[in-house]
DNA sequence: ATCGTCATATGAA
DNA sequence: TTCATATGACGAT
């Protein structure tokens, strides 16, 4: 089941502007900045959860892209994930930075080794990116693999975090 | 080293 | 049920 979001909040960094998505239960998604930024009207009466969900956020991207492990998540609202989604993105919060994985290694760490594909298909459809760290797994040969938010993102970050993905 | 092919899990249409 | 995958393993160049 989708979650209803209730507010679309700006994430203002060096890199760019990120937009996050929030339900009621938590940070349901993040965007990209995109290339042309799409202006928002101004969020009025903001409930307090978000606006303190939306500060661990921000603090959280701003960690990732500075290479360092965010202290402290939001809580994620991953309803709108399959169970099996969920399982996958659930183990991807556990790859520590500057370490990575491959899709087979996800599908054995969930105890199904053999649903290797499904695993990218639940990275593509991760909501979450930068906090579920979908960047931080490649192909078994050290391959980039593919990334929702562009290429050059998942380079950029994986460069961050001093791994170095053979292409 | 590169390429084609196939097996197999999951999800969307 | 059919189609597409951000895979992986294997065998033939």
């Amino acid at each position: 089941m989708k979650p209803t979001l209730l507010a679309s909040l700006s994430i203002e960094t060096n890199a760019g502007t990120f937009r996050a998505h929030y339900s009621e239960r938590g940070l349901a998604g993040i965007d990209f900045p995109a290339t042309k930024p799409r202006q928002y009207a101004a969020t009025i009466a903001l409930p307090t959860n978000v606006r303190q969900w939306h500060a661990i956020t921000t603090k959280a991207v701003k960690a990732i892209l500075a290479g360092k492990t965010p202290a402290e998540l939001p809580p994620l609202d991953v309803s709108g994930g399959t169970e099996f989604q969920q399982r996958v993105w659930e183990e991807l919060l556990w790859i520590p930075g500057g370490e990575t994985r491959s899709y087979g290694e996800i599908a054995k760490n969930i105890r199904k080794p053999k649903a290797v594909r499904a695993v990218g298909g639940a990275c593509g459809a991760n909501p979450i990116p930068l906090l579920i760290p979908c960047h931080r797994v490649l192909a078994a040969n050290g391959k980039i693999g593919g990334f929702s938010g562009g290429l050059e993102w998942k380079k950029k970050l994986l460069a961050t975090e001093g791994s170095a993905p053979v292409n």
